[in-house]
RNA sequence: GGGCUCGUAGAUCAGUGGAAGAUCGUCGCCUUUGCGAGGCGAAGGCCCUGGGUUCAAAUCCCAGCGAGUCCA
């Protein structure tokens, strides 16, 4: 990065100067002269000096917060209030990792206006990145807060918000000031250059460095990252670590004051969690019987790490997210286990939901929202503590059974290789410590009853990047295909984006006239097989709401002829061309219809010319349909926040004619009482007829006005947002709503059109995510038929009226049940008596050589012994008594019939060094005649084949291998 | 969003294409004054569902349903 851009007015006028640090090169500006200064100040190249002695008056969180939002609010800032630690809003992070991550990307980009300019914030943020550091390294946080003030500065400025707020030098002269005012020695601090990346965007920085401790981070945001493959390479581009990026539109002032670390520098403690949460830190240290800091316990590496991790899931359990398997929960529940394990490491046995309340109750002040939540934190805790010891269980059972197999080789030493650790962990969630503590038990409790089999367990100092390592191969080939869709559908909008420029935004008609189904409008242009018009009715594919379909008349004029009458022999008369539009997108506000492929044979697209007029009709029943979806989820999202929790937040939505399905967090299955109580809640919103009010809304009021919840299918962009609001019944208060959102979606004007809302059924998508299934008005009945005819049809088989069901079904199955075995035991008999039989039929075989008669059973069975297992009994009792025994029958299949074939052969014929004959052997005989084959022991094989026709030859064929086998020996 | 496991008796699980098993629990009988323990015996299975491959599927393949786990 350029060095020009540090080279500052403020630093001039004030005597800085820039130099290069003597250990780590990096160019830094200081107040001091060469003599006194030539590191840049920052660890590990200068060490905390101010541990011991602190560097400003001592100050609490809540006060350190205070002085910063109040010093910024009076030089003119407006103060925000925090944004969830969850970052819903975002589709690269799940978390919140920096105050700039409120803004990014539509604000940063300049889509979106800021909600205030320039502002303050305090925000809470989580960072997992060194999740193996925290409570080692005596600095590193899982959650923290992020203090910092924006400005947000847009070139060529054309409204009022877009000129210039301030840059560069107010930033630093800011930051001189603040630190100045907390009476921090001004000659120990210095500006370091740093170029700062993230969130899609990058910049010149400078970190605020003091006592080897740096405080804040002041970044020059002006640039953004331009995607591979995409761009053109400019020469104003600039390259960062590999990734190219362009100047952009607006700069941005973004910084970020560590507030913890300011508290720890006004502290002066050892490490940065005695300063931040002494109180939980001394409960915890009660707990675990330990004392603090006079003796250096290993332990207290763990518990600094709980105290951290119990105000990491204290923001996100209260913020909402809800442990699983994937995504931001997985997170939750890394954190909890994490947590789980270490308390039992230190021997508390106080519960987790216990220290994250303690927490709580410290963080309430600057925080009251988090004690709202506190019975659904301590369900979730105490759920995912029983998983979490379910699982744990689980893997103990696999342990043993894995360490028997060692056993049972009997070798004098063993080691459970890496690679059935990593499985063990990947598959079954099992840190190899717990795999190691569980073996070294068995092994002691072994060593007792006098084995001498060593098991040992290995664990690599680099195991979890190992595992890192091994999936990282996965996420290539994601990543793969990610750029392949990507390839597959930016083309698309890339190049319409190009061939629309110009063409003005499309009048939505159907915003302003919700009811209609019938409109007039003139063609702006033709692009491929779209159509773009000044105005329509037609929805475009959207949130969730697919696009309307529908016809367009157009009155075609012919080419060449105006607006007079023209003489021309050739006079072409104006034709009416009726097109089906079969799809609607929205691309920049311009709405393209797109005519269904083989309208006739004409290439219609070419002959529509700008200013051709059309007159359109939408698929009423169709629009009709989903606007009672659209609506109907409103509602039931509504009914499932207020049976479930407010932590019920929307994870996808779609909707369709015939039905629509919500996917929901929460973090147990949805029961049947709850999905009758959400269902005719539902209803009853839907009868109370309430009204429903649509509008656009500048964004930063509506944001004020009702909180982020409207965001629940997802942010749009603009300055201006479409808010659906549902009323309540007996409404007092016009300003009062009972579900607000941001949709772009059509909408009913009043509840009670939606009809019927039927839940049809709830899925677990993934841990922690629900999908329910519904459909609405006559959908919704259409639904209910469906179903009513299903048991009117299964009552009908049976003959009995729908209503005794159940009780009949059970009577039949359990009825089943016994003829079946009832079945099976008339076989066995049934076979019996055929041995009888059977062993009459025997026919003797003497040997050619060998002095020995064998009694030979050879015969074609008739149903119903005739069955595989019947006949392998009859051939195994015989085989006892000494016969050899071949038995061939048909089995009756539904599609065809087949022929199985039984052999045994008694013991004392096998033996190779006598007689030698396998019952194997003698039934590939057999089968082969069958068309088929077969295989089994020696003592019993059985096989079969396709020619039923030929048994009795096979019966044959196996007796004469017998007798020419036999007449060998 | 992707990967990897798993679904068999009431419970925990064996069973790698050729006759559904073990342990615990349940029930009955024997032993005991009774309990415990022991001995003998019995009951208990749509091998998750639906397709496919095969002479033959709990087992192999595909799809679905249900569960667990790791990673982004």
């Amino acid at each position: 990065m350029d060095e020009r851009e540090y080279e500052l007015e403020y630093f001039k006028e004030n005597e800085f100067r820039r130099k290069k640090c003597k250990k780590c090169s990096s160019y830094f500006w200081t107040r001091q002269n060469d003599k006194d200064r030539n590191t840049c100040g920052d660890a590990p190249c200068e060490t905390y000096s101010f541990i011991g002695s602190p560097i400003f008056k001592e100050q609490s969180l809540d006060e350190m917060r205070e002085l910063f939002l109040s010093f910024f609010e009076e030089r003119s800032h407006t103060r925000l209030k925090r944004y969830p630690v969850v970052a819903r809003w975002r589709d690269d992070i799940y978390l919140n990792i920096a105050s700039i991550a409120n803004f990014q990307p539509f604000v940063t980009s300049g889509k979106v206006p800021p909600p205030a300019n320039p502002l303050v914030i305090s925000q809470p943020c989580i960072r997992l990145e060194d999740l193996e550091s925290i409570g080692k390294t005596g600095r590193h946080l899982t959650a923290f807060e992020m203090m910092g003030h924006h400005a947000f500065n847009r070139r060529g400025a054309a409204e009022k918000w877009e000129k210039e707020i301030y840059w560069k030098n107010e930033t630093v002269r800011y930051c001189d000031e603040f630190l100045n005012k907390l009476g921090i020695e001004m000659e120990s601090v210095t500006y370091k250059e740093a170029p700062w990346v993230g969130g899609g965007n990058a910049g010149p920085c400078l970190e605020v460095i003091t006592c080897g401790l740096e405080l804040a981070t002041l970044v020059f945001m002006d640039l953004e990252h331009i995607p591979r493959g995409r761009g053109r390479g400019d020469a104003g581009d600039i390259e960062i670590k590999g990734e190219r990026y362009r100047r952009m539109d607006t700069y941005i002032v973004d910084t970020g004051y560590g507030l913890e670390r300011f508290v720890w520098a006004s502290k002066g403690t050892p490490t940065i969690y005695d300063a931040i949460f002494p109180e939980v830190i001394k409960e915890l240290v009660d707990a675990a019987g330990i004392e603090h800091p006079l003796e250096k316990h290993p332990e207290i590496e763990a518990i600094y790490a709980i105290a951290d991790h119990t105000k990491c899931l204290a923001f996100m359990l209260a913020d909402g997210i809800v442990p699983s398997n994937a995504r931001e929960g997985y997170l939750a529940r890394l954190i909890l286990r994490r947590t789980f394990r270490m308390l039992k490491s230190v021997g508390i046995e106080r519960p987790l939901e216990d220290i994250v309340l303690l927490q709580i109750k410290t963080l309430e002040n600057s925080f009251p929202e988090l004690g709202i939540y506190i019975d659904r934190i301590v369900e979730i805790i105490s759920l995912e503590k029983q998983r979490y010891g379910e699982t744990l269980l689980k893997g103990e059972r696999i342990i043993r059974q894995l360490v028997k197999e060692y056993y049972k080789e009997e070798r004098e030493e063993k080691k459970v290789s890496l690679e059935k650790l990593i499985t063990l962990y990947d598959t079954h969630g099992l840190p190899p410590e717990f795999v190691k503590e569980v073996v070294s038990e068995i092994k002691t409790a072994n060593l007792k009853a006098g084995s001498k089999v060593e098991v040992e367990v290995d664990v690599p100092e680099n195991f979890y990047t190992l595992v890192a390592r091994m999936h990282s191969a996965d996420r290539k080939y994601a990543v793969g295909l990610e750029q392949e869709l990507e390839q597959e559908l930016e083309p698309f909008v890339e190049s319409m984006e190009e061939k629309i420029k110009g063409i003005p935004e499309t009048v939505k008609l159907y915003y302003e006239e919700p009811e209609a189904v019938d409109f007039e409008a003139t063609v702006l242009a033709s692009i491929d097989d779209f159509i773009v018009l000044d105005r329509t009715l037609f929805f475009p594919e959207g949130g969730g709401q697919p696009a309307d379909t529908g016809f367009l008349t157009l009155t075609l004029v012919p080419e060449g002829e105006c607006e007079c009458e023209s003489e021309s022999s050739e006079v072409r008369v104006k034709e009416e061309v009726k097109v089906k539009i079969a799809d609607v997108q929205e691309i920049d506000g311009v709405i393209l219809h797109r005519i269904e492929d083989g309208v006739g044979n004409r290439n219609w697209n070419q002959e529509i010319r700008s200013g051709t007029q059309v007159s359109g009709s939408l698929n009423r029943a169709r629009r009709i349909a989903h606007k009672k979806h659209h609506t109907a989820t409103h509602i039931v999202v509504c009914a499932a926040q207020k049976i479930l929790g407010d932590h019920v937040w929307q994870a996808g939505a779609q909707k369709g004619e015939k039905g629509a399905r919500i996917d929901i967090t929460h973090f147990k299955r949805i029961s049947n009482a709850e999905r009758n109580a959400i269902e005719m809640l539902a209803n009853k919103i839907v009868m109370e007829n309430r009204d429903i009010r649509t509008g656009f809304m500048d964004r930063n009021e509506a944001e004020q006005k009702y909180g982020p919840c409207i965001y629940q299918g997802g942010v749009p962009t603009g300055k201006k947002i479409r808010i659906v609001r549902i009323g309540k019944y007996n409404e007092k208060d016009e300003n009062e709503d009972e579900d607000v959102q941001a949709c772009a979606g059509t909408h009913l004007s009043r509840t009670g059109e939606c009809g019927t809302i039927k839940l049809l059924r709830t899925e677990r998508i993934q841990d922690g995510i629900e999908r329910i299934e519904y459909a609405a008005g006559e959908a919704a009945i259409e639904a209910m038929q469906r179903q009513e005819e299903l048991i009117r049809n299964s009552a009908a088989v049976l003959n009995v009226p729908s209503e005794k069901l159940p009780s009949v079904v059970e009577r039949f199955f359990e009825e089943w049940k016994q003829l079946r075995k009832e079945t099976e035991r008339l076989r066995a008999e049934m076979a019996d008596l055929e041995l009888e039989r059977l062993k009459r039929e025997a026919e003797e075989i003497s040997c050619g050589s060998v002095d020995v008669k064998v009694k030979v059973i050879s015969a074609v069975l008739r149903l119903p012994v005739a069955d595989t297992k019947g006949m392998m009994k009859i051939a195994s009792q015989l085989s006892s008594e000494n016969f050899l025994t071949i038995l061939v029958s048909v089995r009756e299949g539904e599609k065809r019939s087949t022929a199985v074939a039984v052999a045994s052969v008694p013991a004392s014929l096998q033996n190779e060094d006598g007689i030698g004959i396998r019952a194997g052997e003698i039934i590939k005989r057999v089968c082969e005649t069958l068309g088929g084959s077969g295989g089994g022991g020696a003592e019993i094989a059985q096989g079969g084949g396709p020619k039923i026709e030929l048994v009795d030859k096979a019966r044959e064929d196996g007796l004469n291998y017998v007798k020419e086998k036999l007449k060998g020996k």
